[in-house]
DNA sequence: TCCCTCATGTAAAAGGTTACATGATTTA
DNA sequence: TAAATCATGTAACCTTTTACATGAGGGA
């Protein structure tokens, strides 16, 4: 008989996802939760510490201490074939949409109210954002298409890399096309 | 000398926002916190009610109470001078990037660890979910595409609308776009 | 008869951010 | 000398979700 893992949020198997790829400190998972998989989930170190530990607690991962000399002691977390299990389960699990959160379309609902300079600045400024991500965001791509080519479960692995980094540069592609359009729009009228 | 409201999180502008067009109630509010606003920030009533207190505590907004025979009785809310001086401070105040949960691409991410049939499924399910709004989006946007000859507030007003709304037009394309690429790409594996 | 709509709230719990806490080593 | 990096944690607070609570009227 399969155990149930009480309530699992999504950043658990955020987490469960990078831990399944290579082992890692929560040191390490803070960072990667900054730029990679950060721009699919975000989560802070004051949150994944304890999730980890009810991970662990919960059987989904074990962790190794790492003593070192020069600097603090860590702990190396691996997934366990019960992890795994559950992150595969999480994959076919009801998907239902998530609440979209947008602040910045938010301010455009509402920026009738402004000043035109004070609207177009606020315009452009997000423009220059999108603008850079997305030369950020093509750079890594190709960096991630050269491991495009090997077989079997690693280079499905890369592929999936390879899959979202295309899905984080279509968007910002899109979010730049359409703040064009707007500012275009808005210096027309 | 002007008064401070303390803390004023997103969602009171995003209540002050639609509240700012037209008189609304609680009840009303939560009903446009689900489809046309809702695309940006979604709330729940449970939310909403006591956020419009604590903005009337504030004096952005004020109510008058309308008493109904047949239906229990209602709070129109309309917003204040101070409510629309507010809602016009934030936004040019600076906008910190909100980080990212998209937990489909999550799934992604992790996808290469599902057989191929699960992870078709995924793929397949979520693309018709996205069609289906890309679709909505766009009845939608006909409709608002007729206002947009007016002129003056008014007139930028409906842009706002328009210019919200060919974002989620934009947006659901580009989704739709990368889900039928995906699964070509994994078709071709 | 049962569920949906209208209409407003409160309470408990979960999820997430900010701040507090420590301490050695390296870089500017 | 000041700040950043490595490395782990806890506590207080705010935000969001889920559940509880009430009650009349209309439609399947």
């Amino acid at each position: 008989m399969a155990k149930r893992f009480g309530t699992t949020s999504t950043l658990a198997y955020a987490l469960l996802g990078l831990v399944a790829r290579r082992e890692r400190t929560g040191y390490e998972l803070a960072q990667l939760m900054r730029e990679p998989i950060g721009f699919m989930w975000h989560a802070r170190h004051s949150q994944i510490y304890p999730e980890l530990a009810r991970l662990e607690k919960a059987g989904l991962v074990r962790h190794t201490l790492v003593r070192q000399a020069e600097r603090p002691d860590k702990k190396r977390y691996r997934i366990t074939p019960a992890g795994r299990a559950a992150l595969r389960a999480w994959l076919s699990s009801p998907l239902d949409e998530s609440p979209a959160r947008d602040e910045f379309t938010l301010r455009v609902f509402s920026m009738w109210l402004a000043r035109k300079s004070k609207a177009r600045a606020l315009l452009s400024d997000e423009l220059a954002r999108h603008e850079a991500m997305l030369r950020r965001h093509q750079e890594v791509e190709v960096q991630a298409r050269r491991h495009l080519t090997l077989k079997g479960r690693l280079g499905e692995m890369h592929f999936a890399n390879y899959a979202t980094l295309r899905r984080g540069v279509s968007y910002e592609r899109h979010v730049v096309d359409w703040l064009r359009w707007l500012i275009a729009e808005l210096d027309t009228r």
